[in-house]
DNA sequence: CATGAATGAGCCTTCATTCAT
DNA sequence: TATGAATGAAGGCTCATTCAT
């Protein structure tokens, strides 16, 4: 992986801050490249244009997210606790860098979605996806589809984030650990769970 | 509440579908009229703006869902049967109103959700909320705020709907029950939870 | 033919002297508004893009073209009298509406004309030629294609207007009408041409 | 006449091809520039500006048209014979370079026609017109002005062209050889005409 | 109330030209 | 000489909104 071009990381981290302030709609190229630093026509030496802007940004973000879950994840540690750490590692990732959780949220729910092609759009999901189903070979989730498991847990951690930064999240020292374990709870091998 | 006007109800529809197929982005109100069977001037008797039809939009369907949710609670049915018919029901709602969902979600993420007051925005979360606080008080669900117990509980519908939507989710017999089950597992109280 | 609404022509006849004024390509959409009086906008109600603007306006000049060759040819008027009656009015035509004919020799060298389609292209030709078939059918004219005698015959119609818009023409008494006298005296049928 | 280096003949034939397949307008000199196989800098290095790119052309093209109009001209040979050599000469010329007629029709229908200033403009017509100039005075032909011959036997020719390139002359044996025939029938003094 | 032609600000994009390397 | 990334003015087009009918 070649290191971005300055510019290019520029236009993404312009394009990032503004559609959270503005949405999509309210954020007119002009403004991109005023944001950055440069000239409106420069974005267009990188990008062929702005739906072309705004789809390498989401591979852009893909990226890294899916370099979160690899560095959380490891066979050698025991599942339970990789789950945990994926939950928090993602947790962390998206609260520090609320631009991307609101601009992945608008992308997902926009016409730009239906020009990434399929196979593209689920290289995150493949990751997840295989870490539940993972669980559920060993015993330790409930028998389900591991794609809804892998769903349930990354909606389950994106409404934390978008609690806590509208506010409404009191992370007093215990409460914030509560809502992993809820997910836990739901989803492990319920024999296990009763076992004690 | 007076019955809505006939044209007006056609205008809220149109933009329903229009937003879902295109986004908010790809509705002009000159198509909005089109497909609503008006002339473009004539949502200007309704509404004020664009800004005001898309808010009062909300209103309007916030409105049809809090519908549900008083539908499903009563104090007379045993707690944790309200708990699935609440989530059977706004399953059922957003499945059978797709262009609802995808309307809510866009909304939520664009500029437009910044302008509806804070009261206005949260009467929904008041039902929701207040089923859950019940819960917690009368020693159902784990002692946590009523506000991210309502909070998981809703993504964990949406998310469920979403993978319907998206083709992702096989409804077998048995696999669709469980996902609300994951939900009260997760989050009732485990003293009972393990006293079976 | 239902008459053209106002705005339609104005927007027409700003095209028209524009274009002769500055080209195609420095004739913007904002100074046709400008000068047809009309807001930019506006100009979106009758065409759909500029391209499309261009090409109307080619079918609204060569309907009036037709309509002249129409009103010169009759079949009841001796051929040869007819052929100087078809050079000068279209020579009148083309004098009196310089606009005209610098729009048409634009047109026919620039991409639009690829966008339109074979039979609207030659409905003037069908006219044209159909006057030279007539001549070569009842022997006054050599016979050689209709096709090729049309388009000389129009060509050197063209290229006097041309001369004396340039101001290279001096129209002296007899000149003028010894042009289309050249153009009679090629295309004649010899035999008759020297019988005399 | 240095010869023309090789970059900047690259840059006029770059440009020549371009202009017959997409128009003055559909030219950017970044695509000029990529075809010819240097940087778009690099033009600049040769050309002033784009206007000075394309009026350079069209000088450079004259000359050539000249040199053909030259090289069929001779006062050794029979004013008549010369007519139909130069006729054919040219003729050729333009069927074999066919980028050159539409560059030449484009030009003068131009805006940047108006930067070429007279003297210039007329270099080939110095060279046609003298040659009609002579067959008037010689009595070869009908005593009008030279001018007007010169400019009309060019239509005949360039008409001619486009008539075969747009594949709408069938070249039979004789026909293509009756086209200057027209011409010399129009224009030959008339009394040597029907002697015969 | 209803209409829809008209408006014009603002957006995405192109492209002739420059200049540091 | 040669390069090509960068510039930014200008153009085509959209669309929320108005208003005369």
């Amino acid at each position: 992986m070649e290191p971005i071009a300055d510019k290019k990381k520029a236009i993404f981290e312009s394009t990032l801050e503004l559609v959270r302030e503005k949405g999509f709609h309210g954020t007119p190229m002009s403004l991109v490249a005023k944001r950055a630093g440069v000239a409106a026509g420069t974005i267009y030496h990188y990008f062929e244009s702005k739906q072309d802007l705004i789809i390498e940004l989401f591979y852009y973000i893909r990226d890294q997210i899916i370099a979160v879950l690899k560095s959380e994840d490891a066979a050698s540690v025991p599942y339970h606790k990789c789950f945990f750490r994926i939950w928090y590692g993602l947790y962390e990732y998206y609260s520090q860098n609320p631009n991307v959780l609101m601009f992945f949220e608008q992308f997902v729910n926009s016409p730009y979605n239906t020009c990434v092609n399929e196979a593209n759009r689920s290289e995150f999901h493949k990751y997840l996806f295989g870490f539940f189903e993972r669980g559920i070979r060993e015993g330790h989730l409930k028998p389900l589809s591991p794609k809804i498991l892998g769903t349930l847990a990354h909606a389950n951690i994106i409404s934390t984030v978008k609690m806590y930064s509208a506010g409404h999240l009191v992370l007093e020292e215990g409460e914030l650990k509560q809502i992993p374990q809820i997910l836990w709870d739901g989803m492990r091998a319920q024999s296990v769970a009763c076992k004690v």
